[in-house]
DNA sequence: AGCCTGTCGACCAGGGTGGTCAATATTAAT
DNA sequence: ATTAATATTGACCACCCTGGTCGACAGGCT
């Protein structure tokens, strides 16, 4: 694992890349050192050389991601927003970069949180917990509840925002599965999604409250 | 396959079971028909003798489980329901007792929507598409317009309206993952189910529609 | 020359795959 | 009771893939 990190940049990308899509896609038990080697161009040997086992490298793999999670999203946060959709607006632009820096981390993290299902290292465990608990403060910390109508359960409303713009995402991801990330423009889906957001605003937030549109 | 018909409705019952958990848990490649056998109770050459492969066992179960959906699901749904969001709360109702009086169907079509990967025989092909057109029917037609609020883009409310549903219902199995359907009493998360629909309502509709609650 | 460090891929034992088939057990027909 | 037809079994097949090992070899350094 020393070895590893000696490697040159390159070379350490390819062979995590070809890592983390294949357990993304496979989950653990699943996913074959045969194809990752195929994939990194190694042979067979160096892997097991850079890692002594396939859970060695796949608890590489689940601290390395965190670590770039925790660094390349969360951080970015701009916690004074007191704007809850303002904040998850902006959220949702910081991910997203992050997640163009690095697709396959996010693919990794999504099933290795489905599927975390034998025991990790335990320090490892201890940063899985704390992202989500940052991840859950950084939403829902410090923000500004007056903005709310009086007539509905913040909470609820809350919850009912995050549900309204996970299904956006989805939708999105599922229209678009297929295509190569950087052959599209995203602006249009930017647009369409703001849209989404003022509804939102209207739908949740007490009348003139925040700038209104008069158009 | 005539065969097959021709068992104990309570044979066949146990075979059909444990051939949609198997199929909804790994998808079509991964799934073993030594596990399905094992599972049903019967031995191997029995799963060849009723089905001539592996494959004509799935469409048979794909088949089957567009009927059963067809049958105690969409046929079930109440279209005279001019209000969008009883309508999706009526709908949530009946597909919940389709999934309580058969949960494997549910689940094997999940995956099967997800990794619809190869080709099916075309009937059912075309029973999938239309399955699909009405489902969709079923939900938007015939709604009532007039109950939103002007000023949002009423397509842009069904989605918001949808995607909310289906992220409570999301988080709620989520949240019951693990506990034996049967010993759940499901009365409290009804109950929290409709005071999300109120507040979509509120949200939503125009004030003044529908029953106000003077509380 | 030796020695260290990388690198490779053939190879291993083990296990799982969909599918077959000779051997039975069961039932039906005569 | 005898035969014929039908159900049912599980050992078996050839094949594929698994995580991991290890001898061979390459190149740089002393």
């Amino acid at each position: 694992m020393e070895k590893f990190k000696g490697l040159d940049e390159e070379k350490q990308q390819k062979i995590l890349d070809a890592a983390l899509m294949e357990f993304a896609e496979h989950g653990y038990e699943k996913a074959s050192t045969n194809r990752i080697v195929k994939e990194a161009g190694i042979g067979k040997g160096m892997l097991f050389y850079y890692f002594k086992s396939k859970k060695d490298l796949y608890e590489f793999l689940a601290e390395y991601s965190l670590d770039f999670v925790v660094e390349k999203y969360f951080s970015r946060i701009d916690m004074t927003e007191a704007d809850f959709i303002e904040r998850l607006k902006h959220t949702s632009q910081v991910k997203f970069e992050a997640q163009t820096e690095n697709k396959n981390v996010f693919n990794f993290l999504g099933t290795f949180m489905l599927t975390a299902d034998f025991k990790l290292a335990p320090h490892i465990q201890k940063k899985y917990e704390a992202m989500q608990k940052t991840g859950n403060a950084m939403i829902y910390e410090n923000v500004d509840l007056s903005l709310f109508r009086d007539d509905v359960d913040v909470q609820k409303a809350f919850k009912l925002i995050r549900w309204s713009i996970e299904g956006y995402q989805n939708e999105l991801l599922h229209k678009l599965q297929g295509q190569s990330m950087t052959s599209i423009d995203f602006n249009p889906y930017w647009e369409e999604f703001y849209e989404y957001l003022e509804i939102l605003k209207k739908s949740f937030y007490k009348k003139g409250s925040g700038i209104d549109d008069y158009s």
